[in-house]
RNA sequence: GGCCCGAUAGCUCAGUCGGUAGAGCAGUGGAUUGAAAAUUCACGUGUCGGCGGUUCAAAUCCGUCUCGGGCCA
């Protein structure tokens, strides 16, 4: 017995995939979408209904305040034992989502890195970024010329790798990369794939629904968030159209553009991951 | 009907003194192991509304027609 992996770009019909799959194969729904995580977003997150959530089992929805922060080692950490567990008493975990980098770090383990130091990240944001790379340059010259040094984020995390550990980036992750192979042939997944259209359709329809299904509630019932929750697509927007500097036209067309941007991205992440079947839907 | 303004990339628009056009957005492809719904890289041929004229050369100047918008009747 070992776990289904559901993946594929936002409306692109995972939960209800993953509804079907969990039907035929007795399994539970886990969560792997970085958004849905969170408590108070389930509107903007398109996060599965409460009809959904009662048809089948669904672990790690909702299980976060908007105020906490998380990432992909976060994810791990709450995933593995609610997977495990799932397995232990004979069912299928059916993990469905669309947070590639999530979804890696479940799949493939995490590398031996430091997690990331608020404090460290709000210094070099203030630094400028030439800074940052002659410093990564000089500690860790082979990270440096991996990385694409026009992406602040990629060099801030390098060079974080290196000062809190005191090591090379370089050399930690490279302890990481060469397990990945055989893991990969392993697992067992499938990627919704539909045509643009057909997906920039349903986005639009979503969107749509979105708006006239409560958003505009849930995001100004969202006071304090962390800076994690305000990256989630739509939040922005929906704020400034409360905020009457959008208006509601503007608004959606900004959220499904956003959104599609967003589906594309993904859509390149889990072409890399060869190890995911391919489920056409059309 | 008369006068004025506009018509350039899918959209919004720039284009100097004439030298066959370029930004933003959208779109497409890529990167991406602890912020990832984030961050980031690359990609711009289009009857310059049509036709005619001037010119070595017209998106640019002239004429005319078409379609918008406005003002006056």
């Amino acid at each position: 017995m070992q776990a289904l992996y559901i993946c594929g770009p936002t409306a692109s019909g995972k939960s209800s995939l993953a509804l079907q799959m969990a039907e035929e194969l007795d399994g539970e729904i886990v969560n792997a979408d970085a958004f849905q995580l969170y408590r108070g977003l389930e509107i903007v997150s398109a996060a599965p209904s409460s009809d959904e959530l009662r048809q089948v089992p669904h672990h790690l929805y909702g299980v976060l305040e908007p105020t906490e922060a998380a990432d992909a080692q976060v994810y791990t950490q709450l995933a593995r034992p609610v997977i495990a567990e799932i397995l232990s008493r004979g069912k299928t975990p059916i993990v469905t989502g669309g947070s590639g980098l999530y979804l890696k770090f479940l799949t493939h383990g995490a590398a031996p890195l430091p997690t990331g130091n608020p404090q460290l990240r709000a210094e070099m944001d203030a630094r400028p970024l030439a800074d940052l790379i002659a410093q990564l340059e000089a500690l860790d010259p082979l990270e440096a010329s991996r990385t694409a040094l026009q992406n602040r984020r990629f060099v801030s995390r390098a060079l974080e790798i290196c000062i809190l550990s005191g090591q090379k980036a370089s050399d930690l992750r490279d302890q990481w990369e060469s397990k990945t192979h055989e893991i990969s042939s392993q697992l067992r997944g499938l990627v919704i794939q539909r045509t643009r259209p057909d997906l920039h359709a349903r986005i639009a329809q979503r969107t749509r629904a979105m708006l006239s299904g409560g958003v505009l509630d849930e995001v100004a019932a969202l006071a304090d968030v962390s800076t994690n929750c305000e990256k989630a697509i739509g939040f922005r927007e929906i704020r400034a159209l409360l905020a009457g500097t959008l208006d509601r036209n503007t608004c959606e067309e900004a959220i499904n553009a956003a959104t599609r941007q967003y589906a594309k991205r993904q859509e390149t992440w889990f072409r890399r991951e060869k190890w995911l079947q391919p489920h056409p839907i059309s």
